[in-house]
RNA sequence: GGUCGGUUAACCGAGUGGCUAGGUAGCGGUCUGCAAAACCGUUUACGGCGGUUCGAAUCCGCCACCGACCUCCA
């Protein structure tokens, strides 16, 4: 089992060798969403990033554990540990159980993510199904002196866990300088200090998801689960933990806290982060409002959307920024993204029309060698993408003549495209109907032959309205010097 | 205010101290009865000012602008 992939490490903010703790197996663990609302097009992006490095480790043979959670409990409206829970706010609205809403939103989120052809993780754990968990973690943080209990309420000691550790190195805080820069919030008095964060809440009367514990009936911290249900599926060790951007701090450092402080150890070797998408160079979240979601996209249904994205194309537009940099959405990048995949897609299909030569006059392994360094390097998506071109270019040019190709060459170029855009890249074909392809493609073949004895006879009225009907149809006629092709398009 | 990151041609978006990423759009050409597709070529790239260097868009400094985090956020 050997790699030569290199991952950037937020924590040492260097590209690393990546180097699995105990091959073949890989523990990667991802934070997923706190389901209160539709996934918007944010959510993609960790969901796709993670995916491709989920599918990239499996390709190199590596047995992957890939454990993303649900956050269902505990997600306050605010820091101040005062604010109402993100998902007993939205079944007020909505007249609902708060499971209710969580079970709804999860569902979305799921068929989203399948829309997106992301693979399920191997494990999709929920914040309220690992409550005794998070209850046992508590007691050990107690125990050793980095938690307290405040009226009922647990909290996390971070002055107390700074003096052996240092609270902040993933974001490149300084305590003293949070110390200075935290404002103070109200009603906080239960708490040694303003930064320290809640590890258990006390429920307050009207508060609807709660559970017993030794403090009071009350709910776990948002930061809690990734500890608790990350170290029981992966180990007190293991390899990978990835997010977003936005996750860094306060939810990461946190997390490093709680492990840290309960197993006197680091847990997480690598830690990865994705980089926000923008909207008017703005980031998009549901809390400025300014967000699309999946479904608005997948179907046009948004005054900032000139059409509908197919899931596909939403997928490449993505794949075409490297993670850690921001993209910016707009229809003319998605449009763009859009034409690119076709093309994409286009001479993937063409690749089964190659007619073999007795030499090629390039070279399959060197393009195949390339793409293996774009991955490499810290998933290089876009570059990859680059040189996926580089083999569109040639497939093309081998149908027009000015490449050629022997038979063994078209196979190893099936075998590049299978892999990189398909199993990697995790993109697919998008056209349906496969089952009545042949029928159709029989039927177009007369029309074709038809048309063609009309030109034959100069009628080229006759042939121009039957390519244009066909037109309407999406069926696309493409007169070539040898003979007459035509593709069908989508929509 | 603090910390960190960004500023690349019409748009999106990679990248390296010297060797035009790529996609989209536009323009020209090849092919074609025409068209489409494809192929070939092409368009004021590297925020500003200094510095290091034989050479910098790439390294350093200053400035400007934008953004992220410092509240919840993928």
């Amino acid at each position: 089992m050997q790699n030569n992939l290199f991952i950037y490490n937020t924590l040492s903010k260097k590209k690393e060798l990546f180097k699995p703790l105990h091959a073949p197996f890989v523990g990667l663990y991802v934070c997923g969403p706190t389901v209160y609302s539709d996934a918007h097009l944010g959510h993609a992006r960790p969901a796709i990033t993670f995916d491709m490095l989920f599918r990239y480790l499996t390709h190199l043979e590596y047995k992957v554990r890939y454990v993303r959670n649900i956050t269902d409990v505990g997600h306050l409206e605010n820091d101040s540990d005062e604010g109402e829970d993100k998902i007993e706010k939205k079944a007020r609205f909505e007249h609902l159980e708060p499971m209710e809403v969580v079970q709804k939103y999860m569902n979305t989120f799921y068929k989203n993510m399948d829309q997106l052809n992301t693979l399920h993780p191997s494990i999709e754990p929920r914040a309220s199904g690992h409550i005794i968990e998070q209850i046992e973690f508590i007691k050990i943080l107690i125990k050793s002196g980095y938690a307290y209990e405040s009226n009922g309420s647990v909290y996390f000691d971070i002055l107390k866990y700074n003096q052996k550790y240092q609270y902040g190195k993933l974001s490149g805080r300084v305590l003293d300088e949070l110390i200075s820069n935290t404002r103070d919030i109200e009603g906080q008095d239960e708490k040694r200090n303003s930064f320290d964060f809640a590890v258990w809440k006390k429920a307050s009367p009207e508060h609807l998801m709660r559970w017993p514990s030794p403090w009071s009936e009350g709910f776990p911290g948002w930061h809690l689960e990734c500890s608790a249900m990350s170290i029981k599926y992966l180990g007190e060790e293991f390899d990978i933990h990835g997010g977003g951007m936005d996750l860094m701090f306060p939810h990461h450092e946190c997390e490093i806290a709680q492990s840290t402080a309960a197993l006197g150890k680091e847990t997480v070797h690598y830690w990865m982060h994705n980089n926000m998408i923008t909207i008017n160079g703005q980031k998009m979240a549901r809390s400025l409002g300014n967000f699309i979601t999946l479904d608005q996209l997948f179907i046009g249904d948004h005054p900032a959307l000139a059409q509908a994205y197919s899931p596909m194309t939403i997928r490449f537009f993505i794949l075409q920024a490297h993670y850690r940099s921001t993209i910016d959405f707009s229809n003319e990048a998605l449009q763009a993204a859009e034409k690119g995949f076709q093309k994409l897609m286009k001479a993937v299909e063409s690749l089964n029309k190659l007619q073999p030569s007795d030499h090629s006059t390039f070279d399959v392994i060197k393009l195949k060698e390339k793409c293996y360094a774009a991955l490499d390097d810290d998933l290089n998506s876009p570059v990859l993408l680059s040189h996926l071109f580089e083999g569109v270019r040639i497939v093309n040019s081998v149908i027009d003549g000015s490449e050629k190709i022997d038979a063994p060459g078209i196979e190893s170029l099936k075998s590049l495209f299978n892999t990189f855009v398909f199993e990697i890249l995790g993109l697919k074909d998008e056209k349906s109907g496969k089952n009545d392809e042949k029928l159709t493609g029989e039927l177009i073949n007369i029309i074709i032959n038809l048309r063609q004895d009309a030109k034959n006879r100069k009628e080229f009225d006759v042939s121009d309205k039957i390519r244009q009907e066909l037109n309407k149809l999406g069926v696309t006629i493409k007169d070539r010097k040898d003979g007459v092709d035509w593709e069908s398009n989508p929509l």
